[in-house]
RNA sequence: UGGGGCGUGGCCAAGUGGUUAAGGCACCGGGUUUUGAUCCCGGCACCGGAGGUUCGAAUCCUCCCGCCCCAGCCA
């Protein structure tokens, strides 16, 4: 993959102005989530964005985990997130980060601003805080406790920080502009009342600090240098700024922010993915359906695949909607490179060759891949009995070679790696229904063209009646019907596709797949990529499609 | 309505006064092919609108229209 000619975005721009500079040596990044869900893929984005800035210009990338609100955070997160950075690909600086860490100092930076006079204890509630704040054509008005003097905002706050003050009754606030034409600007809340353990510094505290007194501080504690992150934060930045300029850090982080990843057809919003594995719409955050990360590793989407999508993305402040086709297009591309081809019938039904002797048995060596020898060879069974697929299998006789180039009676077709065959007659059972196929093969026809007069209408795929081992198959289609699930005025529970899942038994696939590695990546020719899913208990031979070929015909 | 941001083909986008207006996805033709896949070739825009500046504008100015974000003690 060269990329020598993709343009650069803003931010690189920005980025070489500042090493022209000097105002920078090292370029140090952070992606920095909230552990209160799984990563999707719209983090996958931010992920390449962020590690791909600092490796591009020999810096280095931290995760950290910004966990302020220990409301809605848990450590399963935490190590759900580490397992998908990790997989993506990714290497952080370092050790892992935790604004947890950070605590201490943060509390330390509180007390300066309030003996600064910058920061006062505030014992409006939230509804009367939120008169105060004013409305988009109104200013807001000054807290009666502005001005209360720094002695008591800090003997106050050491008091929330005991548990000696009830929660919602006092919060600390910036000291900032009431009539500022940015909210985040009229005397934001720093630090609030939660008498709640947090997953790293159990009861220690009672206060914990909000957004906005956290993270410029903690990219000034780190050492970043560009704090990349979405549009949705840009009225933050004036805020951001605030801080940095009237704390005494460490450093000068700047931030920067760029459109977030929209996919049609899917939603990319934590609270609503969890609330479809809440409500048990889907069977967990790792569902195949799912656009999390782990929901895409466990369906077959690669990793590769994933950062090759990530990269043909624009780092641009323009918010728009990708299309999945391009999402997909990654995904087949990734996998028609990687994937080893193998055979799977999905709705069997049985050939009998009659021509071929009863005891006999052959055996193909046939490539791993058309085009990559060092995917090696396979080798495939093959004998009397063979199953196709029943869709592979016409009776009509008048269907014409262009539209159906498969099995058709009376006719010949190739059977992939293998022979040339004809349908001769089928035999029905009791209810009318095809249960075998009687043909012949055409001798000498493997691995070489067809004798004349004879001409196969197509390939089809097949397996060994005999050695083949029985799996079932997952397909996936999107999980919503609508391209906007989130817009309108419905839920987006209401777009929800009821036939996402379609679970098919019986299936046969080639003999070498009986012990595939959950994770391993196949072609299953003429049909789609697959991938064992996790192997349970029972050690059932199951298969995700990831996605299915092409097919622009008809 | 106050503030911030954005508008280039069906979608994502390069482009920073002089280009035949990149590229990818999608789509439409055609070729190769023991996967109707892959691969290969070809096709596919006057830049939200209206004025203006200029020899010359997607790129500069003015006005207008549209979309997104902000009124959590969420991030």
């Amino acid at each position: 993959m060269t990329d020598t000619d993709k343009p650069i975005n803003f931010i690189q721009h920005v980025i070489n102005a500042d090493l022209e500079a000097g105002h920078v040596t090292k370029v140090v990044t952070r992606f920095p989530p909230e552990p209160n869900g799984y990563l999707h893929i719209g983090h996958a984005k931010s992920i390449c964005v962020n590690f791909g800035l600092a490796a591009e210009n020999g810096g280095g990338c931290n995760l950290r985990f910004d966990d302020t609100n220990p409301e809605k955070e848990d450590e399963e997160y935490v190590n759900a997130i580490i397992e998908d950075v990790r997989w993506l690909g990714f290497e952080w600086q370092g050790d892992i980060c935790y604004a947890s860490n950070y605590f201490d100092q943060l509390y330390t930076w509180a007390q300066y601003l309030i003996s600064e006079g910058k920061a006062y204890i505030c014992e409006l509630n939230a509804e009367q805080m939120r008169e105060y704040r004013g409305t988009l054509t109104q200013v807001g008005k000054n807290s009666p406790y502005r001005d209360r003097p720094a002695s008591e905002s800090l003997d106050l706050l050491e008091q929330m920080k005991l548990g000696a003050i009830d929660e919602g009754t006092m919060t600390l606030r910036a000291k900032i502009d009431m009539e500022s034409p940015n909210f985040n600007m009229r005397d934001p809340v720093m630090y609030r009342i939660k008498k709640m353990a947090h997953q790293r510094t159990g009861d220690k505290w009672n206060i914990y600090p909000s957004y906005d007194f956290a993270h410029g501080q903690e990219d000034a504690i780190e050492g970043v240098t560009h704090s990349v992150c979405t549009l949705e934060f840009a009225a933050n930045r004036p805020l951001y700024e605030w801080f940095v300029a009237n704390l005494p850090l460490p450093s000068t982080p700047r931030q920067y922010e760029f459109g977030r990843l929209n996919l049609n057809y899917t939603i990319t919003s934590k609270r609503k993915l969890k609330q479809l594995v809440d409500e048990k719409h889907v069977a967990g955050w790792d569902d195949p359906r799912m656009p999390t990360i782990s929901g895409l590793r466990r369906r077959g989407v690669s990793a590769s695949a994933i950062r090759e999508f990530c990269d043909s993305l624009a780092v641009a402040k323009t918010d728009g909607v990708v299309d999945m086709a391009q999402f997909e297009h990654f995904i087949r591309d990734d996998l028609n490179n990687n994937a080893r081809r193998a055979m799977c019938v999905m709705n069997p039904v049985l050939v009998t060759l009659a021509n071929y002797e009863a005891d006999k048995s052959e055996s193909f060596t046939v490539p791993g891949h058309p085009n990559r020898d060092d995917m090696g060879e396979r080798s495939l069974a093959f004998g009397r009995q063979i199953f196709i697929d029943r869709n592979d299998f016409s009776e009509d006789t008048t269907l014409s070679r262009k539209k159906f180039k498969r099995l058709v009676i009376g006719d010949y077709v190739r059977l992939r790696s293998a022979y040339i065959i004809r349908a001769d007659e089928v035999i029905r059972d009791g209810a009318g229904e095809i249960i075998e196929i009687v043909g012949a093969i055409v001798p000498d026809t493997v691995g070489k063209d067809a004798p004349e007069g004879i001409k196969a209408r197509g390939v089809i795929h097949w397996v060994s009646a005999l050695e083949s081992a029985d799996c079932t198959v997952k397909i996936y289609d999107r999980l919503f019907n609508k391209a906007a699930p989130d817009a309108g005025d419905e839920s987006f529970l209401e777009h929800i596709n009821p036939e996402s899942l379609t679970v098919i038994s019986g299936c046969k696939v080639e003999a070498g797949l009986a012990n595939a590695t959950a994770g391993d990546h196949y072609q299953f020719e003429r049909e789609g990529y697959f991938t064992r899913d996790i192997v349970t208990d029972s050690g059932e031979l199951v298969f995700n499609c990831t996605i299915g070929l092409r097919d622009n015909w008809k």
